[in-house]
DNA sequence: GTAGGGTTAG
């Protein structure tokens, strides 16, 4: 456009802004950004808004509170948006002090709260540890007639399995479903991998065709945790069931579960499987952890040392 | 000639 003399406005640079920022390209956005101001443009508070939010999220905090003073200089007030970026990015950063003060500059300023406003702090709190906190705000939102929405829930959810929590976790999950909203992907997947790690891989399960009955698609990982789970359940038939569907559709399991994999097969004397998954292994380019393959190793010099001895020359070769 | 852009989980 340019080499045309096509010259773009204000909103073809926001385009190219925003694209640039949610696409891990900040820094350019930036470098865009600050070209644009020396060449005479004025970004106005949408295009501020953009940025500060880019900035936020790269962890430039710093940057980002310069260009809302800046911002204001120019005579442009910050609106919801500007102030939720900024909150935000403060939330990320663990600093909820200030969040918690724009929060209250935001409503001073004549603003109502909304549903993202909430979502927005709830999701800080929950990074942060801050349960108790996230369920004042969760519990604030109805007595003030802002409506929760599936976002609100799945980042409590979250915050919850973080925590282990599962079970408080799973009444939020039959909560989205009572108040007829609709789950998605987050609402599940921290409640498969938490039920997981508890060893209840097989409540995991139902949760995960669950999922696929309402036609959403898991997570990879989500795949890898099941594996995981059954494990630590210890039900190796099925773990391997589920790793097999894995490579058969084309996904590759994380070499963490490869390993657990391994190291659960072995110790519970499957050594046929654990070699086979080994295989699988190999097959993905992955190589073997040295704590894993000492017990591996193990493992087959406890049974017939002549074919232990060949298995262990092939592996190594492998590894 | 007009309208058009920005925020929360993952």
């Amino acid at each position: 456009m340019i080499a045309k003399k096509r010259t773009p406005d204000i909103f073809v640079y926001q385009e190219i802004i925003n694209g640039l920022c949610k696409n891990g390209m900040g820094q350019e956005a930036f470098r865009i950004f600050c070209d644009l101001k020396e060449r005479g443009y004025s970004p106005d508070r949408v295009m501020y808004t953009t940025m500060i939010d880019g900035l936020c999220k790269m962890g430039l905090i710093g940057e980002g509170r310069k260009l809302w003073f800046e911002m204001i200089r120019k005579g442009f007030i910050p609106n919801p948006y500007t102030y939720n970026v900024l909150i935000d990015g403060y939330c990320k950063m663990g600093d909820l002090e200030m969040a918690q003060k724009l929060r209250r500059e935001m409503c001073e300023r004549g603003y109502g709260e909304s549903t993202v406003s909430y979502n927005t702090m709830i999701a800080g709190f929950c990074l942060h540890g801050k349960m108790d906190e996230a369920h004042k705000l969760f519990e604030e939102m109805p007595k003030k007639g802002i409506e929760r929405d599936v976002v609100t829930y799945n980042t409590l959810i979250q915050g919850l399995c973080k925590e282990k929590k599962a079970l408080e976790a799973m009444d939020l999950f039959y909560e989205i479903l009572g108040m007829g909203m609709h789950p998605t992907i987050s609402s599940y997947t921290p409640l498969i991998q938490a039920l997981c790690d508890m060893g209840n891989a097989q409540e995991a399960i139902e949760l995960w065709n669950d999922m696929r009955n309402r036609g959403l698609e898991p997570l990879v990982c989500t795949c890898d945790h099941i594996i995981t789970g059954l494990c630590k359940a210890g039900n190796a038939k099925e773990s391997m069931e589920w790793l097999i569907n894995m490579l058969r559709s084309k996904q590759r399991p994380q070499r963490e579960t490869f390993q657990r994999l391994v190291q659960y097969l072995s110790s519970s004397s499957r050594l046929d499987d654990a070699l086979l998954v080994l295989d699988y292994l190999f097959g993905m380019g992955y190589i073997l952890d040295e704590t894993v393959l000492y017990s591996l190793v193990s493992q087959l010099c406890k049974g017939n040392l002549h074919h232990a001895w060949e298995y262990i020359g092939e592996i190594l070769e492998k590894s």
